[in-house]
Order: C-alpha cells, then structure tokens, then sequence
RNA sequence: UCCUCAGUAGCUCAGUUGGUUAGAGCAUCUGACUGUUAAUCAGAGGGUCACUGGUUCGAGUCCAGUCUGAGGAGCCA
C-alpha cells in the first residue's frame, strides 16, 4: 500500500476517498484508552487519529506503542466516531518499525508532557519532535523558500560568497581562524610570529563575518544578487540575540540609493510576513496561540499589545517609520522619557544609539517598525556612502519591536578617491583590498544593499524570544553539543 | 565580558525564624476501565537538595568559592 503524508490526509489534498486502504508512517505522540493512537509524520501539524481494536491485536504488539515509537499502520480512511477530528484510520495492520522504551522516554523530552524552552534546547536533537519546534522549523523552511522566491521573481540572481575568507578588513567583528597548523607546534618566523606561509592557503584565513564586500563585485556586473549563506561571529555575545554561525541575506543591487534600498528592504519584508501569513496558517495559529499563553503569565506591563499573528498583519498593513538619526536623537530629547531622565545613557548627536533608545522609539514612541537613515560617519562602516553634510553616511537600520535591529544596510561608497580617503581614516590597508577598491575605478556606479539576520525574522514570524529556539543546532559561546 | 536572578524526583515547582522520615502536579510502572482528544480512576517506585569548602549540637535553608542556566547590558544581524 502507498504511503500517504498526514497533511495530505487531512486536507484532502490527495484525493483520497473515504473507504480507501491507505498507510501511513511515523511516530507516536500518544496512545489513549489502548484504542486510539496519535501519530505524526511531520509533514504538518496535526496528528493522525488511528482506532486499533485492541481484542484482533497481539498485546505484546500494542504494548509496544509507546510515545515517541515509530510506526506503519496500514488501514481504512473512514469518517470519524470522535468529535476532534474529521477522518480516521481504522487500523488492520501494525507494523513496528522502531521502538522507544519508556525508561529512555523518561529521561528526554519527549515524554507527553509540557517542557521548558531551556530543557528543550538541552536536547536540541529531539525536540524535532515537539509541536512548537515542528512548527517553528517548517516556518523557518518556507521564509527560506520565500527568500528565494522573492528575489528570483525580482531578477536578483543568487550569489555563494566564500565561506572561507582572506580579508580581515571587514571591521563587523572578532573573527575565527582556520587553519591546518599543528596548533602545538606551528612553524615559526624568526621574529616568533606564526608563519601563516606555510598554512593551506598561505595566508591566514577566516571564517566569513559577511559576504557583502564579494557581493558589492557581482552587483556591478550581474546588476543584482542577493547572498544566503551561513556567517560567523566569534564575539563573546550571550544574549538571546546573538549566535556565533547564522544566516544572514545580503541583497546588492547597481544604481539602487539610500531611498531604493529602503524601499526594497519594506518591500522585502512585508512579502516574508505575508508569505508566512498565507501558507503556514496552521503553525503561524499554534505559535500564535503559544506566544498568547505566554503573554498571560508576564505581568501587565510587559505583555505584549498585539498577538503574534496582529503583529505579522500590523507589519504588512502599515508603512514603516522613516527618519533619520538626527531626527530621531531629536525625538529622544524632546520625549518625557529623556526628560524625567529615565535612560541610563546620555542621548546626544553622536553617540552610538543604545538599545534602550532604539526600544523607545519602536516600542513607544511610533509603535512600529523604524527605519533609521543617515548616521554619522564615525559610528558606521568605512563603506558606507558619505553624505554632501561631510559628516553623516547614507546608512539604514531597521528596528522591529522586540527583536531590534533585523537589517543593517547602506548606500555604498562608490567614489574611489572618498573610498581610499576612509580607509585610511578608519585604519585598514587599501592595499588589502585592492580586489575590492578596483571595481570603483573601472565603470563605478552607485549601488546599495543590506543584510538581514535570517534568525532574527524567524524570531519575528514565530514569536519565538531566543535565538536558540529558531536554528536547529545552535552555536554559541561555549555550546557546540550536537 | 559585566550586572541581576536561579539551580530540590525524568520535567515544572513548593519547602516557614536553621530542627524528626524533603512534598505536589505531570511523566513512568502495575491494575481497572474502554470512542478517547494533555483520556479517566486506584496504587507503586523514583532524591548525593548543582559542586567544593565553611559556620553550627544540627544546613535544602546561613556564608564563601566554582560550575551551569535564564534575563538585562555591551558588540551586532
């Protein structure tokens, strides 16, 4: 007999009669009254309902159906007794296939019961199995999906940057050596330095923090890319925001300014929300109603106004707030908040905006996503588009309530004189990145591009609140299990 | 890396001013029941109270250090 997927079951989508012989495989998630059996094959959601008449089946073989155990049950599709659910399986066969014993089922997570988010990610390999990762990681493959949709249907091409990278100039944070030395006995320059020459490659090597500069080439010849690609961070950050390997999406696009890459970037991410809006109802309603019951057990305060799924409308429905830094550092001292001096960091022209700034004006003062534009020179990167004021750059951060910063993008600096002039400024060898500064003395044009954390808007579309719980194995300061 | 809080049964937690044998719910096991929906009912087993040291006649409880986790901060996506 065919093996049929229980999504496909359960909606109907397959065709199959009622009084059809059908099989379906996968795993136990309870087995009730020694009659009906829950199963779930992780194509969706829901589980199954399977009725075993209990007296035409051996009881050796139905003691074996415990939680968690991995079935085939081979039957007929019948409309259901029960008022759960609409279909049933009538089982005639049973077919074991892996078995789970209790007294291992005690000791992870998947014993039938509620569990914390913390003891869950203590078993990150199982808790695939859980409804809420389930939902989360199906979530997770269809904004992924829709990431390439979005850009493919806009004739972006999709570009692999190197994994493995030369350049240290990249300045967005500590990065992780690879090497091939024997790091007990690496060969040796006279002066006692590491002799890279005698690595892999010759030089040392890192593990890319970024593939924008790579993506800046590509943009001026194929017009526009995008990257997808896993980035690596070796900064001691312990926050529910950070991972040490993510995600990350860079867009590039040629002749795009400050305003075009605002705009592709809303645009962007209002199709992620939708996308998630219109083909993950079942998860998005589970998460949703999750994130719900989370909300109750916080006091008042700090409960969130909208559920998850109005959050999600609330993003595709209205525009983003636009201003730039200067601006908002006016907001900031003009507000009450800055007034009755409750922010612990001084607010003005200059400073690096702190969290505490940057949730004020999200979370109180517009109540939506931000984006801020146009910050000073000295706080962003070398290669960002200086603006004719001398003195601020044409940069862009995008603030969503709860999560922060989700992109950072920029025109970039495409005149090669301004462009060395930086460099300098900010202490890297333009030498080091002649690849790089060539492209701006053969047919330079204006271009722009940003990044977005891809975990970070899973974060967002699954109301998730740690960074942990949206990637399956995540890598952190001193946790690399599994 | 810094600040705050926490660590008691497989899990989530309670445990009074330091005082006899450390409790509950869920989970597991045994039995009953059988159209259940986190099934129900009865019973049972299950503990190095994170670790190390200290104070005390006596420490789950007080003190110090260490480890682990969470929340916040910095860095950023």
């Amino acid at each position: 007999m065919e093996r049929l997927k229980i999504k496909s079951l359960l909606e109907n989508s397959a065709g199959i009669q009622l009084g059809s012989e059908i099989t379906v495989k996968g795993w136990v998630r309870a087995f009730r009254s020694n009659r009906f059996v829950q199963i779930n094959d992780g194509s969706c959601l829901a589980s199954l309902q399977a009725v075993v008449d209990f007296e035409k089946f051996d009881d050796a073989l139905l003691k074996r159906i415990t939680t968690a155990a991995c079935v085939s049950l081979s039957g007929t599709l019948i409309a259901s007794h029960g008022a759960g659910q609409a279909v049933e399986l009538q089982v005639t066969s049973i077919e074991l296939i892996g078995d789970a014993h209790p007294d291992d089922i005690q000791k992870t997570v998947m014993q039938p019961k509620r569990h914390s988010l913390e003891f869950l990610r203590e078993q990150a390999h199982l808790r695939f199995r859980t409804n809420t990762f389930g939902a989360v990681f199906r979530i997770r493959h269809a904004v992924s999906f829709a990431i390439h949709k979005f850009f493919n249907d806009r004739g972006f091409f999709n570009l692999h940057t190197p994994i493995i990278t030369g350049s240290d100039a990249e300045g967005a944070g500590e990065m992780f050596h690879v090497s091939t030395l024997d790091p007990k006995n690496p060969p040796l320059n006279e002066d006692g330095t590491i002799n890279y020459k005698e690595d892999f490659f010759g030089k040392q090597v890192n593990l890319t923090v970024s593939g924008q500069l790579e993506a800046e080439l590509a943009a001026l010849a194929l017009g526009q890319v995008y990257t997808f690609g896993p980035t690596f961070r070796a900064e001691n950050s312990n926050t529910s925001r950070h991972l040490a390997e993510f995600w990350m999406i860079e867009p590039e696009v040629a002749f795009n300014d400050l305003q075009d890459n605002m705009d592709l970037t809303e645009a962007f991410l209002k199709y992620l929300c939708s996308y998630v809006m219109e083909n993950c109802k079942e998860d998005l309603t589970f998460l949703s109603e999750r994130d719900a019951q989370d909300q109750q057990q916080k006091p008042q305060q700090e409960r969130a106004e909208m559920s998850l799924i109005e959050r999600m409308k609330f993003v595709i429905e209205n525009p983003f707030k636009r201003l730039t830094y200067t601006e908002a550092i006016e907001v900031l001292l003009n507000s009450n908040h800055y007034k009755k001096k409750k922010f612990n960091y001084p607010v003005e022209w200059g400073i690096d905006l702190q969290s505490e700034h940057e949730r004020y004006l999200v979370e109180k003062e517009f109540k939506c996503p931000v984006i801020l534009t146009d910050y000073p020179a000295k706080i962003k990167a070398f290669y960002m588009r200086m603006n004719d004021d001398g003195k601020t750059v044409a940069a862009m951060d995008v603030l969503f309530p709860g999560i922060g910063e989700i992109v950072g993008g920029s025109q970039r600096e495409e005149r090669y004189e301004m462009l060395h002039q930086k460099c300098v400024e900010f202490g890297i060898d333009p030498e080091e990145l002649s690849w790089y500064m060539e492209t701006r003395k053969f047919g330079t044009a204006p271009h722009a591009g940003f990044g977005l954390g891809f975990e970070r808007m899973i974060m967002f579309v699954t109301g998730m609140t740690n960074i942990r719980d949206v990637i399956p194995f995540p890598r952190t300061p001193q946790n690399a299990a599994f």
